[in-house]
DNA sequence: ACAGTATTTTTTTTT
DNA sequence: AAAATACTGT
């Protein structure tokens, strides 16, 4: 045991106020860098320690698990081995593993499903198709987003079936929607639907696990009191993003609400009064709204928690005073917040450096060879480098331009491993084991790999489960009766026999996840399907699915009492930031994520890249206010991970999707104090010429073109700072780093972990042997093509257009392939190409078709020119025509 | 039933 | 530019 000296000696007064603090409710309000993890662990070892808590007494959820991982090893540090008998792990995590013993309660048998958002799709999709719903105008995405919402603010679908779809029963078939689109009911009905097949396939969604979880607590008391008598006292990291189902969860779980008396002293064992609640978050860096995080459960603490305290660490101890000035400006243009002023002893550091850059491609090339001279020069260590961009698009060009300079780098997200086709199949067929009343992954692997049960069968099967409220796999084993013809009867008795004998296997070892999943690799065809094919992108796929089986061998060594349920359960809340090395594992390589999975992370030296509007800012967040203070705080999360440089750079032009942009400067970079920054580069080279720089000229603008007079000769740094290096020439080191680029390249089949020249030859999932879920993993992300040749770079520079005004809504123009201009379009009303503008229709015209005749429009949607409108051609049905191309006449 | 071809959409951000 | 989807012909 720790002496209390050694828990908050070395804390700042508030820091360690906060450890101690005894009280029902503690808010820690947490600036960026300010040390909260420590002091969360601290506390911790503080309840145990000092008020004589039991480990199997606290709660503590994290943002993700890798988050909790490192949690527990830290408290392991602290207060040893006891720690492993903790509750530290994500919401979702704790929930499962409520959910896992108690879910019997309320209808979740044991081996119930998980899905992930490409599950949940396909069954949108299902119920559309039944439901006659039109999935092009209300999306599978769309929808769920909707019902998303309606989870996360714990509004359930009885009620919404209650006020807009009274006399739905879910389950029911032949339901008739109002034909001209109540919305409401429209959402209600799907959302009702929706749940009743989740019930009936044993399946919950990730919203669910919350929600689920709660109604567990609330509608069972025994559980609630078991619950509230175990845990005393509940921590809660990044609680800015917490959502209202999560807000109400920790209050059921707590017992704030059971109307118990609160114990001023209740910190022992035993049941008395609700649980202590600390939470830690600053909502300066909430991000997350978006899937519904709401940022006043943070504000409103005080008022939720009686008698709550508020602590503010405002001291940090990351970055330089240059970066935080920088985050402070920036954030302080979000209106009402509450001033934060956070400070440093660490001085006033380097500036910031500016880069802007033609296009995406030289704004790559040129933080790599920035990288390949820190390196050399400064001797910055390329895991103490990350590169940060808004979307995970943006990552393309950045990792080409490292694979041609020969730099290591690791990429965080993208495609999750878990995500991808054919490890998604193999985890399809498991779950259909574990499940067999889970219809949509056994649909899913009805067909995978190919066996001749195509569509017509499909329906076979649907066609008698529903006939009899049966599971689909129920259809399936009662083959003979569903009157197939006789080849898609023999292939679905092989399917039965295959799955029949998969479960045996199964149920005889399941302690072995990885005997199973060796098992259905073999018998199910999958591997064999892909071993046969000659197409190169499935020899990587080969690859994945070996790795998916030492993920499972791992799985089992390190799990006590391993199962596959279990396996599956890990397998479906992994987030992108748990392939990162844990701290103190160096990974020797740049790490490149989106700045949503920075969340939480520091480095010595982190650039910020796209810095455009449209890009970030992103296009989709520029029109609502709310939404661009959320922009806003995530740029303040992007500047406050960086501890001793950062580097803030944009393009001038950027290709989306296909056809080249050209994009302002962020309206962020506006709102750093221009002196704080230290351009390199301050405008690209056509800009220049716009603006009547002189100098211009873009023809000779090749790859080293950056290299220009602005460039050499500057020098910054000095005042003390850790690398106190000065540049000077700086030319020319950048490509002649890496030996093995050819063969990064190559290798990029399949991983997308490290590549150049550190890790010498090909990466290959696991190569390193790391381990799965606590230190680091490798399974990989993002699929690849070949990188080769640099992309096109954008030619036709657009017929000089206005200048660079900041203001308005217009932010990205479209570079015109310089032919003749288009016909000009009137502002307000979308006229399309023929002539026909949307305003000039209304539901209930009639319009003649060339191929369908005489129709009725019964629905508008604009769109400007791509509005569409939805016509009824009677005998010929109901169509959906793109108004500016279709072969139409209004009568 | 499926392979191959034409067309359409896609980009936020993630547990 | 790439991937998903729809369509067409065998």
């Amino acid at each position: 045991m720790r002496a209390a000296d050694d828990l908050i000696g070395d804390l700042n007064p508030q820091q360690a106020e906060a450890v101690q603090y005894r009280g029902q409710a503690l808010l820690i309000g947490a600036g960026a860098g300010s040390g909260k993890t420590r002091v969360l662990t601290r506390r911790i070892a503080w309840i145990l320690t000092q008020f004589g808590a039991w480990p199997s007494q606290i709660l503590a959820i994290t943002f993700t698990n890798k988050a909790a991982a490192e949690m527990r090893e830290r408290l392991t540090g602290l207060i040893g081995p006891v720690a492993q008998r903790m509750w530290v792990s994500t919401f979702h995590s704790a929930c499962v593993r409520i959910l896992r013993r108690d879910g019997e309660q309320i209808g979740l048998k044991s081996g119930f499903s998980i899905y992930d958002t490409a599950d949940c799709e396909r069954l949108v999709k299902l119920i559309g198709a039944d439901l006659n719903i039109d999935l092009k105008r209300y999306t599978p995405r769309s929808i769920l987003a909707r019902i998303s919402d309606y989870k996360n603010n714990l509004q359930g679908w009885r009620e919404q079936l209650n006020t807009y779809a009274a006399d739905y029963k879910p389950g029911q078939k032949g339901y008739q929607l109002g034909r001209f689109g109540n919305v409401e009911e429209l959402y209600a009905v799907v959302y009702a639907e929706y749940q009743h097949r989740l019930a009936m396939a044993n399946a919950v969604d990730f919203d669910d696990l919350i929600v689920r979880t709660v109604e567990l607590l609330r509608g069972c008391p025994m559980v609630a009191e078991y619950y509230r008598h175990k845990f005393r006292y509940i921590l809660v990291d990044e609680y800015q993003d917490t959502n209202h189902a999560q807000y109400v969860l920790v209050r059921e779980l707590a017992g704030v609400d059971a109307g118990e008396r609160p114990q001023p002293d209740a910190v022992a064992a035993g049941r008395q009064g609700p649980a202590w609640i600390t939470v830690v978050g600053d909502s300066d860096q909430s991000i997350y709204a978006f899937r519904g995080a709401d940022i006043r459960n943070i504000q409103d603490f005080e008022q939720d928690f009686p008698n709550a305290k508020t602590i503010m660490l405002e001291q940090n101890y990351r970055s330089t005073q240059t970066i935080l000035d920088a985050a402070n400006a920036v954030i302080a243009h979000n209106e009402g917040r509450k001033p934060k002023k956070l400070w440093t002893a660490l001085g006033k550091g380097e500036p910031i450096v500016g880069y802007a850059a033609d296009n995406a491609q030289q704004e790559a090339a040129w933080i790599a060879s920035e990288i390949a001279r820190l390196h050399v020069e400064a001797g910055v260590a390329y895991s103490d480098v990350a590169i940060m961009y808004r979307a995970n698009a943006q990552s393309r060009s950045l990792e080409e331009a490292l694979i041609k300079a020969g730099l290591p780098y690791q990429l965080i997200g993208g495609t999750r491993f878990y995500e991808r086709r054919e490890v998604k199949d193999a985890i399809a067929y498991l779950q259909a084991i574990v499940n067999p009343a889970d219809d949509v992954n056994m649909r899913r692997i009805l067909n995978v790999p190919k066996r001749g049960l195509g569509a017509r069968a499909e329906s076979l099967v649907t066609m008698y489960a529903d006939t009899h409220a049966a599971t689909f796999f129920d259809g399936v084993l009662h083959v003979d009766e569903l009157g197939a013809p006789t080849r898609t009867a023999t292939q679905l008795r092989a399917f039965r026999d295959l799955m029949t004998a998969l479960r045996e296997f199964a149920v005889a070892h399941d302690g072995k996840p990885s005997e199973i999943v060796a098992e259905v690799l073999s018998k199910s065809g999958l591997l064999e399907e892909l071993q046969r094919s000659d197409d190169p992108q499935d020899a990587s796929r080969v690859e994945n699915l070996s790795q998916l089986q030492s993920v499972a061998a791992e799985y089992e060594q390190k799990t006590p009492d391993p199962s596959l349920a279990g396996f599956l359960e890990t397998t479906a809340l992994v987030a992108d930031s748990d392939q990162l090395p844990m701290q103190g594992e160096d990974s020797g390589s740049i790490t490149l994520m989106t700045l949503h999975t920075a969340k939480g992370l520091e480095y010595p030296v982190v650039f910020l890249t796209g810095l455009e509007q449209g890009t970030f800012p992103h296009s989709r967040s520029m029109e609502d206010t709310s939404e661009l203070a959320e922009e806003r705080r995530l740029a303040y999360v992007g500047i406050t991970r960086a501890q001793r440089r950062l580097y803030v750079t944009r393009a001038a032009v950027r290709a989306q999707w296909g056809q080249a942009a050209e994009m302002m400067p962020s309206q962020f970079l506006d709102e750093i104090p221009d002196e704080l920054i230290d351009w390199k580069r301050r405008e690209a080279g056509m800009e220049r010429m716009r603006g009547g720089w002189g100098n211009g000229g873009f023809g000779d603008d090749e790859f080293g073109g950056w290299d220009d007079d602005d460039f050499g000769g500057v020098s910054y740094g000095g005042a003390g700072s850790t690398f106190g290096s000065t540049y000077g020439s700086a030319r020319g080191t950048g490509s002649s780093y890496g030996s093995g680029s050819s063969s990064a390249a190559r290798s990029g089949y399949g991983s997308g972990r490290s590549y150049g020249s550190s890790y010498g030859s090909r990466s290959t999932y696991g190569g390193s042997g790391r381990s799965y879920g606590s230190s680091g993993s490798s399974y990989g992300s993002r699929s690849s093509k070949s990188y080769g040749s640099s992309g096109s770079r954008s030619s036709s520079y657009g017929s000089g257009s206005s200048g660079s005004g900041r203001s308005g809504k217009v932010t990205t123009r479209r570079i015109a392939p310089s032919s003749g201009s288009k016909p000009k379009q009137n502002p307000g009303a979308s006229t399309a190409g023929n002539g026909l503008s949307i305003a000039d229709f209304q539901i209930g015209d009639k319009i003649t078709h060339d191929k369908f005749g005489l129709g009725t429009v019964v629905d508008l949607q604009d769109k400007g020119p791509k509005s569409v409108i939805t016509v009824d051609f009677g005998s010929d049905g109901v169509k959906r025509l793109m108004l500016a191309v279709a072969p139409i006449e209004k009568l």
